[in-house]
DNA sequence: CTGAAAGCGCTAACAT
DNA sequence: ATGTTAGCGCTTTCAG
């Protein structure tokens, strides 16, 4: 633990001669260089990043935001970001909203006192009131959805689109014969709640099937959620054959709760889900799924925010980002 | 953003009488205080962390290092520890260092740079050359492991006891009726690995069972690996009616050869592991599992961190938790 | 090529 | 109660 003046102090140069060898910028003579590069290793010599910060304006970290932590569809974001960051010289510094508007806002709050350089938002969604303390906000900011309310003109997003994921999923189920499918969605009070419903009716009609709200349900994207939304649905005693789910976690919870009333998947349900994550492989059947790109949706999150914070670019880009259908073994064809 | 020069010269007084009326320490008058504090809020002051943290020595923020950001078994740790740091203030720094044992090392590393006050080590597999770094390094550490080798005198730690998770797991199903039991294990290069093969040894011969190394085999903790793994020991041809998997991932790697294997569970294999993730709840049928007491390994990790860190303890502390078998569909009485 | 000096924004001891 | 001053460790301009 020594500073810049400690090796000033042991090597005869002064500070600013020592900082210049050390951090390779400015003139230095190669004896002076070498000298002073051997006192910092034998002292051990560290930069305090607080200094640096305080002189340089950048923290080197960037936060990223998650509304669940226990969710595993923000792993691979949370991996894709980070390897980009690591790369970069970045640590990420995690904030976890738990769904609770006021915290997110919180942590946007704190941007203020500069403890990192960027952020990226994992959530979906968003409002007005975000977006604009966001846009307030003095450092660059990121979102992993397509956000296009007010305010949104120079926010940097990537995102996959949300309509065309849930559209694919459906349209696979009525191409393997079904027609009675059951929409597990999320609520409608967020924007992907209703984009989600959306694709789901676009690939009924598409199809000539008709939109039927009796044959919807919703969740909160959590395995216990997806279960009880089921089960409110059997209740109603509507006949059906297949399950689109919002997302895997619902997709498990609509399994288990097929198993609990003896129905086999797939012989007599089929299931596909979005999000496609690692557990889709551990179920029994193995979960179809759509993926939703998150590792590209993290590592792209990344690369833009930090095009931004480097001042490589001070215009608006936004990433699409198409979602892809993983068929495994939870979904086959009706009346089979 | 403004600093408290401005909101000085902004109020005529100066930046000491503002930087007391913002902190509340040290004296200062009502009125002084209330001008100052509406000044404050007026031009959006926030103090800038970089700073404090020169000149405080310190950075409110903690290190988590965790070997696998896929492995659900961190999850509940990170929120666990996550809970108690931000309740004091404390943000979480991310470091994912993929098991590499370089990668750790180098986040040991940049604490000399004290970009963080402190760090918690959720992996298990420590090693003299680490400790040591870890030990010189310029701010406290926590090991959610027990690790006893040189130089852990002085290192706080919160632990469960591996060998007893496996025990209870082990007996459970020896309880069952079990007598043919295979063990899924880790690798025995990694300390965790040889500690639970001692547990799951020790369960067998207290119960006048004998403990056969052919009945063993070595994953790698993934679903995948735990597959392979367990593809193997079939490959033995060797009897049996019941398996003891080292975490959840490996346990769903072996349901799934299992089923693929027309194995039925729990009819002819019963399966019990250690880990008792979320997950356990989303395969069919449910995992019996071993709570490692993740949440909890979490949270005391964190408190016993922040002891440190604001001085209110200089004796090593260890703690241990006591892991919970919770039975759920995996497992029934032998020959049934 | 090297050194002196100022300043990043905040804190705290000390003086008034 | 308030103001002055020095300093945290680093960067960078400007003299030399």
């Amino acid at each position: 633990m020594s500073t810049i003046y400690d090796i000033a102090e042991e090597t005869g140069f002064s500070p600013s001669t020592v900082a210049r060898a050390l951090s390779g910028k400015g003139y230095c003579s190669e004896k002076a260089r070498e000298i002073i590069q051997q006192a910092a290793k034998r002292m051990d010599y560290a930069p305090v990043q607080a200094a640096k910060a305080l002189k340089n304006k950048y923290t080197k970290k960037v936060m990223f935001c998650i509304p669940d932590i226990y969710n595993p569809y923000y792993f691979s974001m949370i991996e894709g970001a980070n390897r980009v960051l690591e790369s970069h010289g970045y640590y990420m510094v995690l904030a976890h909203s738990e769904h609770s508007k006021s915290r997110e806002m919180g942590f946007v709050k704190v941007l203020r006192e500069r403890i990192v350089d960027g952020i990226i938002f994992g959530s979906f969604d968003f409002y007005p009131g975000l977006v604009s303390a966001v846009k307030s906000a003095p450092v660059p900011a990121v979102l992993t959805a397509l956000y296009e309310g007010a305010g949104a003109e120079n926010l940097d997003c990537v995102y996959v689109d949300q309509i065309k994921a849930v559209y694919i999923a459906a349209a696979e189920l009525i191409r393997l014969g079904h027609r009675d499918i059951v929409f597990l969605g999320g609520t409608p009070r967020e924007l992907t709640g209703r984009e989600r419903q959306a694709g789901f009716r676009q690939a009924m009609e598409d199809n000539g099937l008709a939109f039927d709200p009796e044959m919807t349900v919703v969740g909160d994207f959590t395995r216990a959620g997806g279960e009880e939304a089921f089960r409110g649905f059997l209740k109603r005693g509507r006949p059906f054959t297949a399950v689109v789910a919002c997302n895997d976690l619902m997709a498990f919870g609509c399994m288990n709760v097929c198993r609990d009333m003896g129905l086999r998947i797939p012989g007599d349900v089929s299931v596909v889900s979005l999000d496609n994550t690692d557990f889709c492989c551990c179920s029994v059947p193995m979960l179809s799924s759509v993926d939703m790109m998150q590792f590209q949706l993290g590592s792209n999150a990344a690369q833009l925010l930090l095009e931004r914070i480097e001042g490589k670019r001070d215009y608006k880009k936004a990433i699409a980002l198409e979602p892809v259908l993983v068929m495994r073994d939870s979904a086959a064809k009706a009346g089979k």
